[in-house]
DNA sequence: GAAGGAATTTAGCTTAGCCTAACAATATGT
DNA sequence: ACATATTGTTAGGCTAAGCTAAATTCCTTC
């Protein structure tokens, strides 16, 4: 593994997003993304340039190597999940969760992310319960939209 | 608001559940508790005593000021909403997120904490929901513990 | 093809948070 | 009560990641 701050990590990914839209990326538009003046970026392309993992030359563009891609779209697979978690099955606004699923991305635990990720992918499949959280008051997962109960039918059956 | 660290606190939040077990925290128990030399636990003490979050005096035991206890037990809140959400429901392994909780509750938006905490709520009420997570292979949310189907039964009527 | 402006890099500074080593204070056992 | 072990503090150093200011390179436009 490269054992990459989190810090790096971020660069990784803004790079890769860059590149992906632009070809490559300039220094003054990875310093304007991750709100940084742009002599820091310079710090930041010559480490990651020691491992491998961008392509840089001074007064030139950046681009990813393989690895570097690799390790850029590992990242941003964790930084989609989460925002799909907390906006598909938490409803919050991606706004309200854009800059912590930024931080959670490079520290979450694989199960955690793996739970995240069935969670979403069952309420996309499964679009009833999902949309409990848009509209019930109080967003209890099971709580048939427009209905008044507040346990399945299932738990209610069994307390019966 | 006080504006502190993560590192800061996690220190805040040791010093407290030391000294509800024992009266007061002394620098070598919280040393090892945050896996940090004695060294570094007087600069972070001497911070927090000019932040008036803790009472501090050299070679004396260390305890909570109000506003202390009243950010330690904020920090401790979320840190338990988000063990409960990850033990509970989505069943993981304490000690597979203990770390990971400790880093998330320093920044997790309140927004974020309220709906795991719904959701625990919500499994804690509806333990036959919450159990899905114990037996399913896949996890589904409402797929009924020990039965082969992958969608709740009001998803499945919908689709009929 | 030179001048001016924008982008980039360099050099050097700052801060937070840790470390080690040496020293100081306290606690403990006989 | 005093020697020794434990605990706590000080001093000084290190690293990561940012900053500013100044120098450099590149690009554009006459």
């Amino acid at each position: 593994m490269s054992n990459l701050s989190a810090s790096l990590e971020d660069y990784l990914e803004t790079i890769y997003e860059i590149a992906e839209r632009k070809g490559a990326a300039r220094p003054k538009d990875i310093a304007d993304k991750h709100r940084v003046k742009p002599a820091s970026v310079t710090g930041a392309l010559k480490h990651l340039a020691e491992k491998k993992l961008v392509n840089y030359a001074p007064y030139d563009v950046v681009t990813l190597t393989g690895t570097g891609k690799k390790i850029a779209r590992e990242i941003l697979r964790k930084h989609n999940a989460l925002l799909g978690f907390f906006t598909n099955v938490l409803d919050i606004p991606r706004e309200d969760v854009e800059e912590f699923a930024c931080e959670m991305e490079h520290t979450i635990p694989d199960r955690v992310l793996e739970r995240f990720v069935e969670f979403a992918e069952f309420v996309d499949k499964c679009p009833h319960r999902g949309a409990i959280w848009r509209e019930g008051a109080h967003g209890y997962f099971c709580k048939p939209a427009g209905s008044e109960q507040t346990l399945c039918k299932d738990c209610q059956l069994e307390k019966q």
